[in-house]
DNA sequence: GTCTATAATTCGATAGAC
DNA sequence: GTCTATCGAATTATAGAC
């Protein structure tokens, strides 16, 4: 009798993901070769391209891991914080918005801030990579705008869209400069985290009313 | 009777850090080639060799011809803030910080886009190059940080700095969006720079003193 | 100072054996 | 799926004529 063994992904792809995961955000796309990637992660070279085909779908293979996970459990608080047609206070909007980002250092300790410093490094790289990763995170975006209008009725679209986009932008500098000496994030304790967003949240919610 | 012309740099030189500036800030150094760099600035690709040695010591000229025009204007605003031992409010600090970037930059509104994306590349970028722009903001930085240290004493060293950093932030990430679609900043128009100015000061002073 | 020519490496990608 | 070997193009940097 045959044993069916599920491998829905193989070692050496999730190996080539991995470091190219890490490599990305420390050097940026174009930084990073892709013998730099091999190399590291003991692999052959040719496993790349017969893998993802090319340096650019390889980087949309990482992208797409990590972002849908994050986007999926912004969308999934969201609506929890409108169950009801309630209207969330905007503490309660931005922790929503900058928690999961947050938190998702916590997941792999090996991995320990490089998602951080990626999901940093996605947003500052140029076009076309740039896009790619932008398109990811749009439908969560588009959330929060909506909600923020409700929260803060007073304001125009316009103003809460440049102060949420300043908010996304705080919340990537304290992701990217994690770990660096003075940074408001300094380790994946779960508690150095939740005490890094209510501080994030304590910062940026007085700014959003005024 | 000789004519005594000055011409500090000649036209080479200055037409390959033109073009570099702009290519740096868009690609990032690893992404810029010197071959990009020559050709757009219609210069034989020898001559950055020439004038500059290598391409990091490209980078290094752009860096420092960019940065200590700021620094200088920047410590300048600072001494008169302080003359008679005041001691400043929040808001005239960070509009001390923020006024000159935002005005500076505007002045040539060709240049505004590629100097606020370039200062925001030099933050991003991957060791040694983000240390050699860091290294020519250091003192703005270290000076910024004193003054807030006095204006408010009762947070740490540690908070202010990672206070600080943001408030840079969200400040580049205002010129970076410039012109485009519902950002802060539309206009080249003073009253436009004034207004925009004031709305950053009121969104980022609260959260300083909370 | 500016140019041509080229050295010396390195890059992404591919062909083909196993 | 994994490997060796390699292609063609691109890279930084130099040498040397003018």
């Amino acid at each position: 009798m045959q044993e069916i063994v599920v491998t829905p992904t193989s070692d050496t792809k999730e190996q080539i993901m991995n470091v190219a995961e890490r490599l990305f955000a420390e050097r940026g796309f174009a930084g990073t070769t892709l013998r730099n990637v091999v190399s590291e992660a003991k692999v052959n070279l040719a496993a790349v391209h017969y893998h993802f085909g090319s340096k650019e779908e390889l980087f949309r293979a990482v992208v797409a891991r990590f972002a849908r996970p994050v986007v999926e459990q912004e969308l999934a608080l969201l609506e929890k914080l409108q169950a009801g047609d309630q209207v969330p206070s905007v503490e309660a909007i931005l922790t929503a918005l900058l928690k999961p980002c947050l938190e998702i250092l916590v997941q792999n300790k090996d991995t320990l801030l490089t998602r951080a410093q990626f999901m940093g490094r996605c947003r500052t790289e140029p076009e076309p990579i740039k896009s790619i990763a932008a398109n990811e995170f749009a439908a969560s975006t588009e959330a929060f705008l909506d909600v923020l209008q409700r929260a803060l009725p007073s304001q125009s679209r316009s103003e809460l869209y440049w102060k949420l986009d300043l908010v996304i932008a705080a919340l990537i500098r304290v992701q990217t400069e994690a770990g660096q000496q003075e940074a408001l994030l300094q380790s994946t304790d779960p508690k150095d985290i939740q005490n890094a967003t209510e501080q994030l949240v304590k910062f940026l919610s007085p700014g959003m009313r005024s």
